[in-house]
RNA sequence: GGAGAGGUGGCUGAGCGGCUGAAAGCGGCGGAUUGCUAAUCCGCUAUACGGGGUAAUAGCCGUAUCGAGGGUUCGAAUCCCUCCCUCUCCGCCA
């Protein structure tokens, strides 16, 4: 696996990497590292003039003969063992080397807004105004609930904590919203792909999910792991390939099971269907000519399509650009669409949009050949597409009306087969 | 779960202790020739890191890399050990 970022970036970049590294939050000891890199290309040096020395003697000890052949032979005795004292030397700095690596974070952008955690993050724009009832207005869970949409006693009862079951005109909607998502996305020109979940760990790795998420995953006894999303499996999709860019970006549009275990939040969102172990997802995944401009571009595009999505299904949302805290190792922007939940009257995030630069693709290694031909790690970027059933949080609540019923959007209507949800024979 | 086979460059595929960073073929690039296309001929054609060099490239020098990691050896793609992965057959399940 590759560093994170280039180490010659890295040094000649000092000054950015710490301020972007300070704006995220992050701890990183670039001074240490460029020590240990000095050393490491010392000894590098030492190192490989003694093994030209072996490999230059090795030859002269095939031709020779006799005496002449026994001292050369204990003459590379002495010359090996002054090696293997070098070599244990550049084992150990090679190990903190790697290890400092690790911590490089990817410099976040200009644009992105300074801030501590997401209470910081920047909103940039709002669709629609926050729903008004002229009558109290329920929660999802109650909603549907009453509208058999849902179990979550039994849910939990047979899945534990977070546990849920869709039921009924539940499963219908969350049908009716990968229909219109493979209809909407799957016009802009992606390619389908139904990724698996259960994934090996080189794609973590390389994706960036691990060393650093052990805790939010589930593994297998066979040590596989269970993805939180579908970006792992489709990063990992041209791992170790070389791929062809020249007819423009490689765009997937992936569907998946996601897995969460959700360690680090006991006690937050325990009721319903916003933090659950298990859901489904469509995500948009994209790898790009290692150019800022087509990777911001690109961006954008992502975190639109979502958007228009929204739109379509007429849910009040907001877009917020993430400050530098609430920044991933290897992101250099995010934006995020929130949308408006009125049981608790606030927009919840629904999307995830960021781009990486060559983070992810320098550890998964994936190149490309550039127009000159020479070999080119690639952009990647991924964004939620939509998710369920998070998603029916807010158009249930959204749609809700006075007598306990739920409007179905218009653009899902015909996938759910009618456009009120009324109960259970209705 | 049982039994076998195998992992070599962009691909196919040889090599099975030194002359092999790696035959041959295909593909790709450059050139010659044929008025176009096809065909033929010649040359070139892995990656990373470091050195030196440059305005910057290229050439040049060195090291490493034949699934990964250890070991044997003066010397390993080739021998030994461990692990990973792929494939085939049987069984089992869907």
């Amino acid at each position: 696996m590759a560093g994170m970022l280039d180490i010659h970036f890295i040094r000649e970049n000092a000054d950015l990497i710490k301020a972007g590294a300070a704006k995220k939050r992050i701890e990183t000891d670039l001074d240490r590292l460029a020590a240990v890199d000095d050393e490491r290309k010392r000894l590098r040096q030492e190192l490989d003039a003694k093994r030209a020395e072996q490999n230059r003697r090795s030859g002269e000890i095939q031709r020779a003969k006799g005496a002449e052949r026994e001292k050369l032979l204990e003459q590379m005795r002495e010359l090996k063992a002054g090696m293997a004292e070098g070599e244990e030397k550049l084992k150990k700095v090679m190990e903190e080397w790697q290890r400092l690596m690790l911590t490089v974070p990817n410099i976040p952008d200009m644009s992105v807004p300074d801030g501590e955690s997401d209470a910081d993050n920047k909103e940039v724009k709002t669709w629609g105004e926050p729903t008004a009832f002229p009558f109290a207005p329920k929660d999802h869970v109650e909603l549907m609930t009453a509208l058999g949409m849902a179990d979550f006693e039994r849910g939990a009862k047979v899945a534990g904590f977070r546990g849920y079951f869709l039921k009924g005109d539940g499963v219908l909607l969350a049908n009716a919203v990968w229909q219109l998502a493979l209809k909407h996305f799957g016009a802009k020109g992606f390619e389908l792909l139904s990724a698996p979940s259960l994934v090996r760990r080189d794609a973590f790795l390389g994706t960036g999910y691990l060393p650093q998420g052990e805790e939010d995953l589930y593994k297998t006894q066979d040590g596989d792991y269970l993805a939180g999303t579908a970006e792992v499996a489709t990063m990992g999709y041209y791992m170790n390939e070389t791929i062809d860019l020249s007819g423009g970006p490689v765009r997937f549009l992936a569907f998946s099971p996601c897995f969460r275990r959700e360690a680090g939040a006991h006690g937050k969102d325990v009721r319903g269907l916003i933090r659950v172990h298990e859901f489904y997802k469509w995500e948009q995944v994209v790898l790009c000519k290692a150019e800022h401009d087509e990777s911001v571009r690109l961006h954008e595009w992502l975190n639109r399509n979502t958007e228009e999505f929204i739109e379509i299904l007429k849910i009040p949302y907001r877009t917020v650009a993430n400050c530098g805290g609430d920044l991933g190792l290897g992101q250099v922007k995010k934006y995020d669409i929130e949308l408006w939940v009125p049981g608790e009257g606030k927009y919840r995030e629904i999307s995830s949009a960021s781009y990486f630069h060559d983070f992810q693709t320098r550890r998964l290694n994936i190149r490309y050949r550039n127009a000159d031909g020479t070999l080119k790690f690639a952009h990647s970027l991924n964004s939620t597409a939509i998710p369920t059933p998070r998603i029916l949080v807010s158009i249930v609540e959204n749609c809700q009306q006075a007598d306990g019923t739920v409007r179905v959007p218009e653009a899902l209507a015909a996938y759910v087969g009618k456009d009120t949800i009324a109960g259970p024979g209705k």
